[in-house]
DNA sequence: TAGATTGTTAATCGATTAACAATC
DNA sequence: TAGATTGTTAATCGATTAACAATC
């Protein structure tokens, strides 16, 4: 169930690539042919989010399966989230262009450092962290993103909490505590790479 | 096995903070409570990488556990990776300082884009892509970044191939075929955090 | 000794794969 | 019809959890 959630933004990306294409109907086997992926596992995955079953011979309506998808993933619902910790990766996500097309926005940005507050960074404007609790209270933003370093993260999870978010994004590289009705989700960037890096120097 | 893996950067981070304050021994059994984690799946993963069995009523020996992580994931391994495709998160790649922790270094950039080919970011150069296939194979990097847009992903990977890289760490939202003996890991930070959303609006 | 904590063996659970029937 | 492709039911596999014995 869950792997199906991992797996269906790699088939949104195919399936989006060959409507673009002008593909009419799309295969789930040939599909998983070019994704090396087991076909019984793609059939099943489509199978469970399609609205319309797939046609023998054919496949599935290439359309229709790309709007079930999407429907499914939440990308045609619009949300909004947080950014705290306005430094060099910070500023990518605050201007991050990719997010639009998933329904996301990155409304404001966070910080302590003076030097950034007051900005306006991808048309985003950055705030004092003081007035965080205030605003994200005001704006009903749900979705917090932490790229501050490791040893300031738990603090700022904690306002954030504070504030009413209900899902984090963490890219600092340490364990946060959270209430169990909070979200969380670590992305360890340089534990990645490095994992990544074990896996070809293995071979 | 893999997941195993996939919880050992976690570990990590909280046996080094751990350390940082000082702790002489780490149980497993606190570490999972910690952690949210199921103590026996914990036992058994540290009992997988340690190089020490752990002592019944004391549990692990932090500096000793640290250590064995980091064997273990490779973190005190020297890898070199390039990266291509020098925009807004491609330059806060090149200077994230997270990696050197990680025993990683970004050592080259390269773009198309005239106005970044020749600059020095976060300290490593940028060189036309032109001259990609040349220079990292007399470098003999394996790691290679993707960070271009979706519909050139393929090219550049390509590219990466033939300059005798290993592994891919892929950022651009598209599906990417690649020899067999090539790793490849993509990150969808789009995708992500619409999960992460998904999760919270479902509450 | 008693209690906490580890390590191990068996049971459970979920996800993947295999086999096959159904359908355009 | 024949063949490709789907959908479903059963078998396999791996990972997680439960139960319990071992040890400081």
């Amino acid at each position: 169930m869950k792997s199906t959630l991992s797996r269906l933004p790699v088939y949104y990306c195919y399936v989006q690539d060959r409507l673009k294409e002008g593909q009419e109907y799309i295969s789930s086997s040939v599909m998983a042919e070019s994704l090396s992926l087991n076909p019984v596992l793609v059939r099943k995955d489509l199978a469970s989010v399609s609205s319309a079953p797939g046609r023998p011979k054919m496949g599935f309506r290439t359309s229709q399966l790309l709007q079930d998808m999407k429907t499914y993933l939440g990308y045609d619902n619009y949300n909004e989230a947080v950014l705290v910790g306005v430094g060099g990766l910070g500023k990518t996500l605050l201007q991050y262009p990719g997010f639009k097309n998933y329904g996301l926005d990155v409304v404001a940005g966070f910080d302590v450092d003076e030097h950034v507050v007051g900005q306006i960074v991808g048309g985003k404007p950055v705030y004092n962290v003081s007035k965080m609790e205030k605003l994200v209270k005001r704006l009903g933003v749900k979705l917090g993103i932490i790229a501050v370093p490791g040893p300031q993260a738990q603090g700022v999870a904690d306002q954030l909490v504070a504030s009413g978010i209900k899902g984090i994004w963490n890219f600092a590289p340490a364990h946060i505590d959270l209430p169990a009705d909070v979200a969380i989700r670590n992305e360890n960037l340089a534990a990645s790479l490095a994992a990544l890096s074990k896996l070809v120097s293995k071979e």
